[in-house]
This record gives structure tokens, C-alpha cells and sequence, in this order.
DNA sequence: AATGAATGAGCCTTCATTCAT
DNA sequence: GATGAATGAAGGCTCATTCAT
């Protein structure tokens, strides 16, 4: 994958035609006309319309699982991985809006690749580790149903390109902290 | 729209096909396949490709909504109106699994049209209701995040056609009851 | 392959223009403008460009090969077999003219697929197979070159395609009489 | 027409690759890649795809052309003349291979241009003065089908392209002899 | 109701060619 | 001389839709 020049500006572009109107419904022709190009110049920065979906999708992909990594080895108390966790996520789909928004619809929990599958079981899987810990911990209460729990808080997450558009950062780590106390402590008051 | 003798293998199998390679990649040859009939032969029964998504997304988002209005005019306590319609929820993605998953990744949070967007607009604040109903009874905590909240267990709940299958229909109420769980009562162990 | 009702219109016209054009130098537009339909319109009788190679290509290649395993079990002489089966192969070229410049220049001697090579390579035993059989009866010379004699006369055959044009059916059966008497009896005078 | 110094270098990569994939199925960027240049580079050899058809199949048909001319002007019987220009033809062939398999594939016998048109039929003009003049020595047959006879010869040489890949020249010689014999003296017996 | 065929628009991709650097 | 990038025109193929039978 070459990177000249105006690559950058290929796979912004695509980032937002694609969130904009789906992989599928997109054209080629709609992306060049956002860079200013015509469709077929293209290929002088791609190979084919699914080089350019998974070069718009892995950077913050990427970038998320990175992050993940390394905060699941560090010394934290679980909640406070979890914490951390939840808001690099929003944080992730708050600067990188249309690119996690194409990830979301077009790759998370399709069977697109084995790799992307991977890539996924692993996120998981490192969320549960931590609910594991946490309950080894006695951090967390014992008996959780780690798998749905975890399950659900990467849907809620994901679930944001739905209803939140960026806009005031501070607002994005609200929301975050918010998701946390609701998965952290419920819904139930504490007499 | 009429409902001739064979409609309801046509959106039967319009869900399959829509499910399983997305509104925008199935083709209606796809479709005809699937019912055993040729292409042209299903403008006998639609009058576009549109009709096909919709005719396949009504039925479980109309049941839904039914039954959450049906379930908030009712005397239960909130919690118990949360976990209802939860089980609701997950009965429906488990019954009518290909619709709602057509539902969840063509329609809702999509600005469709002002029909839809309104139906999921409803279904928020009957759910938000009912939040702010158990927070009045003092069954919640106070100052809850209630859009929050809403949005992430409905995102919880829809994620749910990204890994869940049907099969024992038992397992789907046991899900739906862990996600409860873990909403009402959050990860944290209470000592 | 389906054979509705203007199958056999599309073939010829896919004749007519790959043996003008060159199969690699026509469009599916040209072919369709020879029926007399839009090139979209020929995909209701084809899969790919390539099948209606196969379909112009077909039915020369097979009869000629027909006609030679025929010929070969019969009791001729094996000079009167060589006459008649330079015949045919005039004969089909005379008839089946585009067809057959297709199948020159894009499937014979190529490595397009084993079938084809396959079929190439059995016209050729038949063909040395008479040449032996001549040889062990005392009408040809012993020690002929057969596979050279072979490729030869298929050479000059096939090259027909390069100068022939079809127009008097007698004057297609002196042309291979003439090739045969050539090849028989060489150039030089018996005196 | 200039020549730097890769010039040639470009060339030979141009006959490699569209002997291999034909002219039309070959790309500039297929050629380029051969040469180890990018394929706007081709640009300061060439001025347009055509160009480099020609420069291809120039050179070996040009040198075949002369040998011919000179061979015709000698004073050597028929026969001998007859014998001596197939071996030229062969040895051209071996020498030169995929520039005459281009040569062969894409202008003989195609109407091409008048030029190539013309240097085609005073080949085969050539080639019937041979006959004419054999006839007359009393060394051929008289009464020969003189044009179908020098169109088989052609014939059978070119289509050493579809069967023959250079490797010993001495079996190339092998081969010219043997295609001389058959022409001179057929396949019949001479008892 | 169903079929076979046709339409027309659009899409991904290729490619000869140009050109500023 | 070479390069990277852009152009513009096709080309093969798909597909929603229509319609006569």
C-alpha cells in the first residue's frame, strides 16, 4: 500500500463517503469527487474499492487494540482499566468519527476476514480478562455473566456512531464516564 | 400493499437474503432465488426493492413498540418494567432473527425517513420513561444519566444481532435476564 | 448454456464480430449492436464475454472432430482418407467462416484450456494416425516425417483462414483438392 | 524513429510480451515492468502502442523479405531455391521467435496496413516465381496449383508459431528440411 | 401469477496517453 | 531519461425495473 501524497486525503475522503452512504452504496466516483480527482485515478493510490475500506478501517481499529494491550498489562485496579478502557474507545470514536462509524457497520461482527475476526475475539477477550481480574480482585461482584456483560458494553460503545456526533471533546469523556457508572454500578440505587 | 397467496415467502425470504449479504449487496434475483421464482416475477408482489426492506422491518419493529407501550402502562415497578422489556427485546431478536437484523443494520439510528426515525424515537422515551419512573420511586439512583443509560442498553440489546444465533430458546431469556443484571445492578460486588 | 430464442443470433453476431475485430479487440457493445440489443441484454444469454467464445468456437471444432474419428475407422485407403479429411476441413472452413477464424486465432495452438488443447491434439493423432496407416500400407513413403507432414498440412489448412474468403462452394472443394495433390504428390515432375 | 540506448532492451521486452499475451491483451504497464521502467517512461521510446507493434515485427520481417529477394535473384535451381527459403524462414523463426509469433499473430494476413499488405503479397510472389520458374525448368509439375501451393508453404512455416519453441538450432534446420521434402515430394511412394 | 427477455443506468476496473517535476 | 500522478474513455458486468405473453 503506497502511501504519496495525497493518500491521506483518499482515505478521508472515503472515511466519509463511506460513513456517509455505506460501503455498498457508495461509488468509487463519489470518492474521487470528495478528493477531487477522477474515479479512475484512484488506482494509482489502490488496488481495489476493498483496499480502500480496509485502509479507512484499520487505523483506528489499530489503534484501539493497541491501547487495549497495553492497558490490560499495566497495575490498575480493574475498574479503573475499565474506566480507562470505555473512554479510549469514545475517545477513539470521537476523533476518528467516520472512520470507526465505516468499521462499525461494514466490519465489527461480520465475518469480513479471519484477521478482522481476530482482531475482534481478541478486543473481547481482553475486556473479559479484565472482568475476570476484577472479580478476583473482589472488585466485582462474583458470578458475572462476563461474556454478555463484556458483550454488552462493546455494544453500547459501538452503538454511539448511531446517536453521537462529535463535537465538544469534553462532552465525548462525559459520555464515556457516564457508560462506566452505568455498567460499573447499575441502575438500582445503593440504600 | 396486498398479500397475495405466496407474500410471505417473498419477505421471508427477502429477510434471509437481506440478513445475510445486506440490503445493499443482495440483489432481487437473490431474493427470487431464494422463494423459487424468477426476478421479474416478484413485482407481482412489490412495487420496489424499497417496499422489500420495509415489508421485512415492520412486523418486528411494530411488535416491539407495541409492547413497550403496552408494558409502560402497566402498574409494575420500573425494575420490573426493565426486565420485561428486555426479555422482550431479546424474544424478538431470537423469533424473527433475520428482520431484526435487517432492522438493526439498515434502519434504526439511520436517517431512513421521518417514519422510522420517530418509531425509534419512541421506543427511546418509553425507555427513558421508565427510568425516570424508578427513579422517582426511589428504586433507582438518583441523577442517573437516563438518555445514557437508555441509549446503551438499547445498544447492548441490538449488538446482540451481531453475535447472537438463535437456537435454544431458553438460552435467549437467560441472556436477556444477565443483560438486566448487569444494568440494574452494575459489575461492582456490593459488600 | 440456454438456448432461447435468439441464441443462435447472438452466436453468429459474436462470430461475425471476433472474427472482424479479434475477440480481444471487440466489445460486448459491437456484438450487441450486431443483434440489435444493448450489451446488458446479452448477459440473458451468457455468463461472461468468454462463454461466447466458447459458444462461436464450439460447434466447428467439435464437427471437424466428428468428422475425423469418422472417417479414421473406415476402410479407405489411407490417401483417400487424407483427401477427404482435407475436404471437411475445407468444407467447414467454407461454411462456418467466422467461426472458424475465431477458433484459429484465439484457441488453436494456444494453451487456452486442456479441453481445447486436448481436442487440438486429437485431431492431430487422427491425422499422423493416417499418415501411419498409409506408410504400413506402401502408398506413402517409409520414413515420412509424419508429425511434420501433420502440422504442416494443418498449417496450410488453418492459414486459409488468412486468405480465403467464402464465395462458391465449388471452388472451396477444387482449393482443397488442390492442397491435397500438393501434399500427396509434392512439387516435383515424375518424369 | 530514434534509439537510445535502452531502446532495444524496450523493444525486445515489447515482443516478449505480446508474444506471450498478444497485442491486445498486453499493457503498456505489462511491457514496462519487463523492461524494469515505469510505463510513462515508455513515453521518451515510443509515441504511441501501435509504435511498438511495428518496431517489433519490423525487423524480421524486413530481413525475411531480403533474403528472399536476394535468394529469387540467384541462379540456383528451384528446387534448391525452394529449399534455402524455408530454411531461411525456419532459421528466422527460431532466431527471432517471439517477434515473429507477433508478427504472425497480429499482421500477416490481417489488413493491417497497405505497406504490411504489400510486403506480405511480394513474399508470396516470390515464392510463386519459384514455382513458375521450376515449372518451366521442367523440375516441378507442370500444371501446379502454383498460388494454393505457395499459400500451403506459407501456411505450414507460419504455423511453426503455434507448435515450434526455439531450442536446438540444429533441430530447427531438422525441421526446415523436413517440411522442404514434403512440399518437393509428398507423402505418396514412388515405387 | 409467472416467465423470459429487454432496458438503461451505473459500477469497478483497465489503460493509452499526457505532463510537471 | 525517468517518475508519479492525473486524465478520459472504454469495457465487462450487475441490477432494478418493465412488459408482452
Amino acid at each position: 500500500m503506497p502511501r504519496p501524497s495525497r493518500w491521506d486525503d483518499v482515505v478521508a475522503a472515503a472515511a466519509k463517503v463511506f460513513s456517509e452512504k455505506g460501503f455498498g452504496g457508495s461509488s468509487l466516483e463519489d470518492v474521487a469527487r470528495e478528493v477531487g480527482m477522477l474515479k479512475g485515478s484512484l488506482y494509482n493510490y489502490i488496488s481495489s474499492k476493498e483496499d480502500l475500506l480496509f485502509a479507512v478501517v484499520t487505523p483506528p481499529a489499530q489503534r484501539l487494540l493497541d491501547q487495549a494491550r497495553e492497558l490490560s498489562e499495566t497495575d490498575l485496579p480493574a475498574s479503573e482499566k475499565l474506566r480507562r478502557l470505555t473512554r479510549t474507545h469514545v475517545e477513539i470514536i470521537h476523533e476518528y468519527f467516520p472512520y470507526v462509524n465505516v468499521y462499525v457497520h461494514e466490519i465489527v461482527g461480520r465475518q469480513v476476514s479471519d484477521e478482522w475476526s481476530e482482531m475482534d475475539r481478541e478486543y473481547l477477550r481482553l475486556l473479559e480478562g479484565i472482568l475476570a481480574e476484577g472479580e478476583k480482585q473482589g472488585l466485582f461482584a462474583p458470578g458475572l455473566p462476563r461474556r454478555v456483560a463484556a458483550l454488552s458494553l462493546v455494544g453500547a460503545l459501538n452503538w454511539m456512531t448511531r446517536w453521537y456526533r462529535p463535537g465538544d471533546p469534553a462532552a465525548a469523556q462525559a459520555i464515556a464516564d457516564q457508560i462506566t457508572d452505568v455498567f460499573l454500578s447499575g441502575l438500582l440505587s445503593r440504600h
